[in-house]
DNA sequence: GGCTATTATATGCATATGCAGCTAATTGGA
DNA sequence: TCCAATTAGCTGCATATGCATATAATAGCC
């Protein structure tokens, strides 16, 4: 039996937000790839990929941070950290040292870093822009209220 | 100069949706990260990753499809499903044929990949409803319209 | 029919992502 | 002071992801 006719027959929860169709990981996948596709390509004349991007701009706003820090910051698993970090430092775009508390490390972005996000901001300000003309910026106002309440929902 | 002045000063419009802070990507990744994490636990039980399940869903909602079709139903590059698949295959949850057109490739559920899927649909609505008991079914219904919208406008 | 343009899929490369489990450092209590 | 429990970060493993590019097959034009 094909799960499409699960839906007519025996589960009746399936007509609503309970249909795998409606998803919310799903959806939210599909758009996060979309979302990343675009801005990776409008952030591309910058040398720098949309997640290297958000977070020399994390660490360009909130100062220097630790790397537990930083995860919440983005919401990415602290085991990921170490390794986008990797590649920034490897660039000399971040720098890493060791905290007061000596278990923490605590990273800052450096000059150069800092240099490479502002020359990056416009074309992050042309895709942001771009996608706002045909979105509406006001309903994206809406929008990243929403995304941002279901995350917490989510505990994260 | 830290980007966290240049909000106040030279460009003014820095202040609304080209806040950096209101970065599109940023929003979507940390919640598609956040809801990741939360569908893998739920379907932790079945096997199956969240991406495992929805490929398999998809394939059983829409019937047997080529690689650029399951491409676009999930919106992913068509580069990245071979590789998704090949785990599929090698469990054989998939089953994958030339097509008619000599260049396709036609995927396919297997009995067993609609049987796991089957187990897995529980744990998935568990992980469903449990976040929507606390985000509001009515509210997702709205903000899956969104997603799905601001997608679009991206082109996918 | 034969040549070119297009399309479908796959691979090399680089990066991203999280879980399980590890080590080192700190904290809290006896 | 010493020891157990906690915390911060890191590494091995598996998988995900897309771009540039390659290959095979088809479509379109002459």
């Amino acid at each position: 039996m094909a799960i499409s006719e699960m839906q007519q027959s025996g589960n009746s929860l399936q007509t609503g937000v309970l249909d795998p169709r409606h998803c919310i990981f799903r959806s939210v996948s599909r758009l996060a790839r979309a979302v990343t596709v675009s801005y990776d390509a409008a952030l591309k004349p910058s040398g720098l990929s949309a997640g290297q991007f958000t977070t020399l701009m994390t660490l360009s706003l909130n100062g220097p941070t630790t790397v537990g820090d930083l995860a919440r910051l983005i919401t990415a698993n602290s085991t990921t950290i170490p390794r986008i970090l990797l590649v920034l430092l490897q660039r000399q775009l971040v720098s890493s040292a060791p905290g007061e508390d000596r278990r923490q490390r605590i990273i800052s972005i450096t000059p150069a870093g800092a240099r490479l996000a502002r020359k990056a901001l416009p074309h992050w300000e042309c895709g942001q822009r771009e996608v706002l003309a045909r979105f509406d910026s006001a309903r994206w106002s809406g929008l990243r209220e929403e995304l941002s309440a279901l995350r917490h929902c989510l505990g994260a």
